[in-house]
RNA sequence: GCGCGAUUAGCUCAGUGGUAGAGCGCUUGCUUCACACGCAAGAAGUCGCAGGUUCGAACCCUGCAUCGCGCACCA
């Protein structure tokens, strides 16, 4: 063998390796096999996305405890995919056709047309992040790659929507929804996100219709909305206004219809704080979620005044139809103004409900949508509670807890194209007077021309909340699903927790009657050295795939592992890949030193010839796998990682290699013999404890 | 408002009852026959604040402060 290079270039060799991984099937799982199962489900990346130092993060954990697991002579299984990521996916393809001039609108091109190009993104694009986690050294069995739109998957979310119609958890329903204006979409509430906003709080009056000059201020944030109000309410125990519950105001908006088309009436209603504003509350049951209950305690009408992309519509009034939500927010204010009522503007601090994807203020809109009483919720809630199924940190248990104690309705449908489409037709040229028909299957209803499909698809999550199962052959009680699931651990973040996470407990309990994982590891969110979040914006975000170029993909593992404590946040340091890189050479240069010595490889060690020397870092070596294993075993990454460090760098070259030189380079051959012995013994053993890791 | 997390060396963080630790950075030597992506030596911290428990507290308890996050919101 020729002699080693004095430093490591892992390009080639990381290659060479992987290569000779995969055509020796090393990943493969066989679910004949008779040895115990282990097994992971990858959270499955955006099919259009790269990788991001989160990936490198979130795949090396499930890849250490894969490459453990098979070490431990475990048949593992480890099943890659990717995600069709309906209104990301959607956004971004529509963007770019919008760049390239091709399109102003998705209509332009019609459903089918649009469609088609987003199959040809995928096929363009959709490869790249599963080329980018080989590289990684993922160790998945890439034969069992998944998309979230394969027939076949595609097939089981249809199947899951009709069981669970059939059941009653899924009805069609017209509900306050939060609808994206720039989306032209309905929101689940997990994709709001609220942010703090300076605004202005508004103080106007209203004149009681029965009691001329007798006037109410009513303090509101959105004056815009105020062709929409349909009553004003107060607290029935509010002193100041109850005697005049029934009685009624004249809305000042809009100020081109008469009079008595605006009196609207003055109801009394629990919910309005008499501490908040004036005590006089506005309600507007086509705007707001909370006016639109009162909306309904008390028969009140709803108007809606806005269109669905955010404009004002003729509701609203001529002056301010046409107008965007903000612009018709100024209108309605100088209208006020015009009329002598509005009384006074305070700068307010409140929170608003921001559309995640298109980061604008959802509109909370009445609309038609598919929702889904969550199924199996209290099993869900139990397993967690008792410890069957395990969060790592445990406090996440708590959040989890919290947010399926108080769950609403998932709104799932989508008004996009690309995704699941909702498996419901409805019969057209239904006489007028009779009931709608609707049918709900896998199958469309014979006689196509009478019937016409939803237009809508459904919700992202409504399909990966199957991931664990319906990637392993589900509803076929495949030899898979035997051997594998419930899936040993799941890795993934806990901004996902409501998303996904919680909702797969629930579906593995309905679909499954198991839970669809024993253990679930959140790790940290990984932010830039001031402790921004990665993003694209700032600049912050390292492409991991240069990082890989610079240092190697295990300078890069190793780097990210050693400084990712259980259930804190990363603060993301460029230093720590090249201390991973350091590391790799050192290894490298442990074993070009053993090299160089020649002499027989892995000889039996003479217990008697033993030095004091070579019986401390035997014991130490004994020591460093214990602990790097306890480690592993409670999830403490970091820890192995640095236990591992410490013993290979401080113990095992600087001490050890150091003191044995002595005997390497004196005149005793049996010594000699024995000391190369002990060399071999521990490199060969640590060589174990990086595996996982490198 | 409710909940969660953080607060230890210049920086990032380990350390859960008994003489303060690591990596990076810094200082000083080393082209010593595996490695300068290295070796050796070294400086550096009243462990956020105030009480309490204890023979003994960075660690346990109570309050407070600052920063970050999540949930719920009052127009």
């Amino acid at each position: 063998m020729s002699e080693l290079p004095k430093t490591y270039e892992p390009q080639a060799i990381e290659d060479k390796w992987y290569a000779q991984w995969l055509s020796e099937n090393a990943f493969a799982a066989n679910p004949e096999s008779n040895k115990p199962a282990y097994s992971i489900v990858i959270p499955p990346p955006n099919v259009t996305g790269v990788l991001t130092l989160g990936h490198v993060l979130n795949n090396t954990i499930q890849d250490i405890l894969a490459r453990r697991a098979r070490m431990q002579g475990k048949e593992v299984l480890w099943l890659p995919g990717t995600d069709h990521a309906g209104i990301a996916t959607q956004t971004v393809v529509e963007r770019t056709l919008k760049k390239q001039g091709l399109i102003k609108h998705r209509d332009d091109l019609g459903r089918e047309k649009f469609l088609e190009k987003v199959w040809e993104w995928k096929q363009k694009h959709g490869g790249i992040i599963i080329q980018q986690l080989k590289k990684l050294g993922a160790s998945c069995d890439w034969s069992r790659e998944r998309f979230t739109m394969d027939p076949e998957y595609s097939r089981c979310v249809q199947q899951v929507f009709v069981e669970l119609y059939k059941k009653g958890f899924i009805y069609r329903g017209k509900r306050m929804v939060n609808w994206c204006p720039v989306s032209l979409t309905a929101l689940s509430d997990e994709e709001v996100t609220m942010k703090a906003q300076t605004g202005v709080l508004y103080y106007f009056k209203v004149e009681v219709a029965e009691d001329p000059g007798t006037w109410l201020t009513i303090a509101t944030t959105r004056p815009e909305t105020i062709p929409g109000d349909t009553a004003v309410a107060v607290n029935p125990n509010d002193p100041r206004y109850a005697h005049l519950i029934g009685k009624h105001v004249l809305r000042p908006l809009p100020v081109q219809i008469p009079a008595p088309d605006r009196l609207i009436p003055i109801v009394g209603d629990a919910h309005v704080d008499f501490e908040f504003g004036t005590g006089v509350l506005k309600v507007t049951p086509a705007h707001d979620k909370a006016d639109f209950e009162i909306g309904a305690r008390h028969q009140l009408p709803a108007i809606d005044i806005m269109n669905p992309d955010g404009t004002m519509n003729a509701l609203a009034g001529e002056s301010l139809a046409g107008l965007d939500r903000f612009e018709a927010r100024a209108a309605a204010v100088e209208h006020l103004r015009a009329l002598g009522v509005l009384e006074k503007e305070e700068p307010y601090q409140n929170n608003v409900g921001f559309s995640e994807r298109a980061d604008v203020p959802v509109e909370p809109r009445l609309s038609e949508q598919w929702f889904l009483k969550y199924p199996c919720v209290d099993p869900s809630r139990q397993v967690v509670a008792e410890g069957a199924l395990k969060f790592y940190p445990e406090r996440w248990a708590k959040v989890y807890e919290h947010w399926l104690s108080g769950i609403q309705d998932w709104c799932i449908s989508r008004q996009l194209w690309w995704g699941h489409r909702v498996p419901v037709w409805y019969r057209r040229d239904v006489p007028p007077g009779e009931p709608p028909q609707i049918h709900v299957g896998l199958e469309a209803p014979t006689q196509p021309g009478a019937w016409e499909q939803d237009p809508d698809v459904l919700d992202t999550w409504f399909s990966s909340w199957l991931w664990p199962f319906a990637t392993m052959g589900w509803p076929q009680q495949t030899h898979t699903l035997t051997k594998f699931y419930p899936t040993t651990d799941l890795v993934t973040g806990p901004d996902i927790i409501f998303f996904w996470v919680a909702r797969m407990i629930m579906a593995g309990f309905e679909f499954m009657g198991q839970q669809p994982f024993k253990n679930v590891y959140f790790t940290g969110i990984i932010r830039d050295k001031q402790g921004r979040k990665m993003s694209k914006s700032l600049g912050n975000s390292p492409d991991p795939l240069d990082l890989i170029a610079k240092f190697g993909a295990d300078a890069l593992r190793f780097g990210v592992m050693r400084g990712a404590p259980l259930g804190q946040d990363i603060l993301f340091d460029e230093k720590n890949v090249e201390l991973g890189r350091n590391f790799c050479t050192k290894l490298w240069n442990a074993a070009r030193f053993r090299q160089m010595q020649g002499g027989s490889v892995e000889a039996e060690i003479v217990p008697a010839l033993l030095t004091s020397d070579d019986r401390w870092i035997l014991l130490r070596l004994d020591g460093a796998i214990r602990e790097v294993s306890t480690a592993l075993d409670e999830y403490r990454f970091s820890d192995a990682a640095n236990g591992l460090y410490r013993f290979f760098w401080s113990e095992y070259c600087d001490w050890y290699l150091e003191a044995s030189k002595a005997a390497l380079n004196g005149a005793d051959p049996a010594r000699k013999a024995n000391t190369l012995a002990v060399i071999d013994f521990v490199l060969a053993h640590t060589l174990r404890l990086f595996h996982p890791f490198l």
